[in-house]
Order: C-alpha cells, then sequence, then structure tokens
RNA sequence: GGUCGCGUAGCUCAGCUGGAUAGAGCAUCUGCCUUCUAAGCAGACGGUCACAGGUUCGAAUCCUGUCGCGAUCACCA
C-alpha cells in the first residue's frame, strides 16, 4: 500500500478513535515547501462531520498518526493543515524497491483489455507537411506512446486523404506547366514538387478570374466558372470513372508524395501501424446509412438526401449521404470507423488527432455512432488541438505563407549546432556524431515547445523569434540527462549493488528529489486520461529542475562517505532513468554527451 | 446571431476533479566556473488570475452574465 492511502486509512480511524465519527473522504495535498512535511492533510472538510477548531483537531489527528504510523516520524498544524514529515526510512525503502525497475512508472497492458487506436497526421497529398502538421503529429504520436505506457494496446493509424478535387488541381498543373518534370529530374522532394504544382494552379486559376472579371464577369460567377477549375473537376469525375490516364498519373504523384512524406516522418520519429486510404474507404458507409435509414436513425428528406435530426441533443440536422446517393464526408468516417473496428477487432476506442476546427464534425460523429448501437462508441475522443498560427495571421499554403515542416526541423538542428559550437563540448566526437547530435537536440527543442502547451490552446509561432534552448526547453532537460550519464562515467567504483543503508539521513534536495520520482506513476496515468503529453512535458521539467539544484549543492562523487556517494550516484542514474522514459513519451531522443 | 474553445507577470506558459502567501521560463538586474558538463545554480524585480455578480468556512479553479480573441454553423473535406 502507497503512502497516500496508509494515512487514509490511519486518519479515518484515528477520527473513529478520537471523535467517535466515521469519515467518507480524506484531502491530502503534497505540503507547500514552505512548511515543513511531505504529506498534508486538509482538516477543514472533516467540520461537517466533526466540530471543533481545526486547530485543534489537527493536533489531535497528528498525535494520532505518530503514535500509530511508523512512517510519521513528526507533525506540525498550520491553521487547518496537518503537515506531516515522513521518515526517512520510508523514502529509501521506496527508493530501494523502485530502483532495478527499468519500466518504473509504465504498465503493461493487462489480459483481455481492449487496445485503442490513435489517428493522427492524415494529411492532403497535394502538398508538403507544414508546422500545423507537426503539432497534429508530435500530439498524436506522443498521446499513443502516452497511452500505451499507461497500460493499453495502441495502434496508430492515419487517413490519408489521398483523392479530391486538391490532388487534381496539382496533377492537372503539372499536366500544362510540368513538361515532364520529376522528383528525380529536379532532384526535389516528391511532397515538394506536386506542392510547387498546387500553387502554380492558383495562380492561374486567379490569373483566370482576374481576366475574366476584366471582361465583365462578375467576381463570383469568375471564381465558379474559371476554365483551369472546371478542368480540374472535370479530371476529378474520369478520376472517379476510373480513367486509366488519369489514375495513372494521379498514382505516380501521390508516389512522389508519399516518398517525400515518408522522409519527413522518419525526420520527424513518428511512425504508424496501418494506413488507411480515403480512395479505399470514400465509399464505406453507405450501407450503415441504409441500415440506419430502415432502423428509423436516420430520415430522408423528398429530394432523397439522408440525414440525422441532432436538435434533441442541441445540435442541428446533418446531412449524411447527398441527394445523389453519393457520401459526404461523415458517412465516409462513419464508414471507417466501423472498417477500423472490423480489422482489429479487439480494439475499444477511438481517438481522433485533429484541429479544433471539426470539434462539432466530431460531436456530431461520434453521437452518430453511438445512435447506430456501437458499444465502442463511448470511448471515442476528439484529441482537438488549437491551431498554429503566424504573426501575420493563419498559414496558407496556396499563398506560400507557411513554415515547412522540413525546412523547420532542419534550422532547428542547425541552431543546436551553432549553439553547440559555441560552447564546445565535444571534443572526440566526429562530424557524423556531431550532425546526429545536433539533429537530437533541435527536434528536442521542437517537440517539447509543441508538446509543452495544452493541446486545445492556440499557439502563436513567431519565425523570427527563434525557439529557445534555455529555461523550460527540451534541451534544458536533455542536457540534464547529459549530466548525469557523464557522473555515470566518471564514477569509478561499483555502484550497481543494493546496499542502501535504511538509516541513513537524507538530505533536503534528495528527499525532494524521491518525492518528485514518486510522482512518475501517477502522472503517466493522469496523462493518459487527459490525453495530454503536457503532463510529462510538466513533470519532467521539475524533475530536472529539482535535480540540477540538487546537483549544484550537493556534491555526488565528492561525498565523504562510501555509501553516501553510491546512493548519490544511484539517485542520479534513477533520475536520469525517469528523464528519459518522460521524454520518450514525447518522442524526444536523450545524448550521452551534450 | 446560435454553438464550442480560449483570456493568469512586458512576452511564452504551469496551476483549473475548490484549499495555505498564484508558480516557472524568457527579458531586465545581482552573485556563482583552480571541485561531478554554467544549455546550469542562488537571488532580485515583475500579478485588480479579462470584468461583474453568485455558491462556499475557503474561488485563478465551480455557476451566471458582460467584454475581447478564435473556431464552427456547406448535398467541401
Amino acid at each position: 500500500m502507497d503512502i497516500q492511502n496508509i494515512i487514509i486509512n490511519k486518519v479515518k480511524e484515528a477520527v473513529t478513535s478520537i471523535f467517535g465519527k466515521e469519515l467518507e473522504t480524506v484531502e491530502l495535498q503534497a505540503t507547500r515547501k514552505e512548511f515543513e512535511g511531505d504529506v498534508t492533510v486538509v482538516v477543514f472538510p472533516m467540520l461537517r462531520v466533526v466540530k471543533g477548531n481545526p486547530q485543534v483537531i489537527g493536533e489531535e489527528i497528528g498525535a494520532y498518526l505518530q503514535a500509530n504510523v511508523a512512517e510519521v516520524e513528526k507533525f506540525n498544524v498550520v491553521k487547518g493543515f496537518l503537515n506531516l514529515v515522513i521518515s526517512d526510512a520510508f523514502f529509501l525503502n521506496f527508493f530501494k524497491e523502485v530502483r532495478n525497475d527499468s519500466t518504473y512508472g509504465f504498465v503493461n497492458p493487462s489480459e483481455g483489455d481492449k487496445a485503442v487506436m490513435v489517428e493522427y497526421s492524415s494529411p492532403n497529398t497535394n502538398k508538403p507537411l507544414h508546422l500545423g502538421h507537426i503539432r497534429n503529429n508530435l500530439l498524436g504520436y506522443s498521446v499513443a506512446e502516452i497511452i500505451k505506457a499507461a497500460g493499453k494496446k495502441v495502434y496508430k493509424t492515419q487517413i490519408i486523404n489521398d483523392r479530391g478535387i486538391h490532388i487534381c488541381k496539382s496533377m492537372l498543373a503539372w499536366q500544362k506547366f510540368g513538361n515532364g518534370e520529376t522528383p528525380a529530374s529536379t532532384g526535389l522532394k516528391g511532397d515538394k514538387l506536386v506542392g510547387n504544382y498546387y500553387v502554380a494552379f492558383d495562380k492561374a486559376y486567379k490569373a483566370e478570374i482576374e481576366a475574366m472579371v476584366a471582361e465583365g464577369t462578375d467576381k463570383e460567377t469568375a471564381e465558379k466558372e474559371a476554365p483551369i477549375l472546371l478542368e480540374a473537376q472535370e479530371m476529378l469525375r474520369k478520376w472517379e470513372a476510373g480513367e486509366p490516364e488519369v489514375v495513372k498519373l494521379w498514382e505516380t504523384m501521390n508516389g512522389w508524395v508519399y516518398d517525400g512524406f515518408d522522409i519527413t516522418y522518419k525526420n520527424l520519429g513518428v511512425d504508424f501501424d496501418k494506413l488507411y486510404y480515403e480512395s479505399n474507404t470514400y465509399l464505406l458507409g453507405k450501407d450503415v446509412v441504409a441500415d440506419g435509414l430502415e432502423r428509423g436513425i436516420f430520415f430522408k428528406k423528398e429530394d432523397g438526401s439522408v440525414w440525422i435530426d441532432l436538435t434533441d441533443e442541441g445540435l442541428d440536422e446533418k446531412i449524411v449521404l447527398r441527394a445523389d446517393g453519393t457520401a459526404v464526408y461523415m458517412t465516409q468516417d462513419i464508414g471507417t470507423a466501423i472498417q477500423r473496428i472490423k480489422d482489429y477487432p479487439d480494439v475499444g476506442g477511438l481517438v481522433y488527432t485533429v484541429g479544433n476546427e471539426q470539434d462539432y464534425h466530431f460531436k456530431v460523429l461520434f453521437l452518430i455512432l453511438k445512435k447506430l448501437g456501437f458499444d465502442w462508441a463511448d470511448n471515442l475522443y476528439h484529441l482537438s488541438y488549437g491551431m498554429v498560427d503566424l504573426p501575420s495571421g493563419k498559414m496558407k499554403s496556396r499563398e506560400g505563407t507557411v513554415v515547412d515542416a522540413d525546412d523547420l526541423i532542419e534550422e532547428m538542428a542547425n541552431t543546436a549546432g551553432e549553439i553547440s559550437a559555441e560552447l564546445g563540448k565535444l571534443d572526440g566526437f566526429s562530424e557524423e556524431e556531431k550532425q546526429e547530435l545536433y539533429k537530437t537536440i533541435g527536434l528536442g527543442a521542437l517537440k517539447y515547445y509543441i508538446l509543452k502547451v495544452d493541446p486545445k490552446k492556440r499557439i502563436l509561432f513567431d519565425p523570427m523569434e527563434s525557439i529557445d534552448f534555455q529555461g523550460n526547453t527540451g534541451p534544458f532537460i536533455q542536457y540534464t540527462y547529459a549530466r548525469i550519464q557523464s557522473i555515470l562515467r566518471k564514477a569509478d567504483f561499483d555502484f550497481s549493488k543494493d546496499q542502501i543503508n535504511l538509516s541513513y539521513a537524507l538530505h533536503e534536495k534528495e528527499r525532494t528529489l524521491i518525492k518528485q520520482l514518486q510522482l512518475f506513476p501517477e502522472v503517466v496515468q493522469n496523462a493518459a486520461a487527459n490525453f495530454s503529453p503536457a503532463v510529462i512535458a510538466n513533470y519532467a521539467y521539475d524533475l530536472v529542475k529539482e535535480f540540477n539544484s540538487f546537483y549544484q549543492n550537493v556534491s555526488i562523487l565528492g561525498a565523504e562517505d562510501t555509501s553516501e556517494k553510491i546512493f548519490r550516484v544511484q539517485l542520479s542514474q534513477k533520475v536520469g532513468e525517469v528523464i528519459a522514459s518522460a521524454l520518450l513519451l514525447l518522442g524526444i531522443n536523450v545524448p550521452e554527451r551534450m
């Protein structure tokens, strides 16, 4: 039993024994650092059951705990707060127990538990990935890792938006202006090449509109009837009809894009267990809608379109099938969700990492799936996140105002390189090792910068002000890890054995560190329950801050006593492990030196 | 206009399932490298927690309203 539960039970026992009353709950919190103690019992809530002066009640309970709980060494009462000092032996014992647990904080999936499928990235295939996709990818990947660590099997997936008018625009522009260019002939990354034609389409389209307006067409009509747009729409029809030439071009250009995406994903360090393509799933869901129509969940309007009435839930009516019987986005998403559970029968829930602009869509989707009666519909979560905006406003691919993912990753590594060169601590590193390290640090800075922010908040990214490498940052945490590894390398004695002396008097900094280590398992659970990498990031930062304070105030290798020296090295080692574990959940690697 | 989200130090963010004097980082300022990596440590400065009510012994946290910012309300995805 952990110390919290021991105390809760003993407080209840104390109240019964002293006041003859039954306490339902006991409120505990970590003692604030300006007071002496480790765990604080809040007396106020008890006043409902036990009448009296909180100060006096606190004193009496404190005395009882001190007498009856071995771990409670001392206590003090400040106002209505009963602060308990826990014995060093308890903390040392805890440390002894977890020291050799290399998966400390992580839980293995238990037999029969349902898995979770996490969807993220899901890009369009007409342009390269940008900073917005980076946030999506980092969030999705990290949440998947966190859920895994919290004890569930996880499948990572994405649905690639590989069909539609957007890709036809790129295809058409390439046909018209491309002169047969390929990634090989230009040396361009495939997604970049295709993205260029998406921009080229938009340019030509705008020019046509302008020309039409100049000749007297009104703007709205021009936007709808510009020849190049009509051509793109015609191309989409041909694609849907399966015309070989169009399909061939589509396959070729999507292939280029996938090659490009693969490079970006690899550089970003994210991966997927299963890919879904919209071209395969966009017709899914129609049968389900037909079935739902029969069961009276949906209704048909005179024109033949099928709807669901969600006005009882405070929402609107929503279309689920067009009048011509073709699928809309919603139809497809219903179908895809069902398909996923079919493909992976062990999955009991889905997480969708999609921007908050689609909050309404997912609210409706989840409601529909629930009304359709799927048991897993209770375990659907829209991991909704805020947009990444620039000081100039929204990023727009067509207008070229985007922060490109590849460029940003590279710039971060370059900055890391500049700082490293200035600090000059990398003697003995080969050029290759250096580049590898710069990537690790640069990515660490980028990932931490994005993940430490609560997902639902929007991020304002100013490219002029570079991402920090000091303070509450990824590199600071990585640096602390490297520092610890340096100590472990320099410790020229055997610290592998268990030889913790339970009567050792802990230094205040050691105590704080052990307490911080203690929190890790519940932090992982908390992060999973809230789908929030930010919880992990904040924890890692706190841990690292405490360690650095310890490091600079207490001599580790210079400790006088041998057992003390060994203990401090072991404690440092454990902190290093937990740092690495926490960063792993954020998708951040740790360097041995930096 | 309806709905949803956000508003905490000059800037970027924690804290939000109610608890002690609201915490970090950046920026500014002061100390600390002949001792384990100074991407660090120790400290100073900096707040009407958007505003107004309410619930409570206790509210940044919960409720209501107002203001500001954003998103959304397509037979687009």
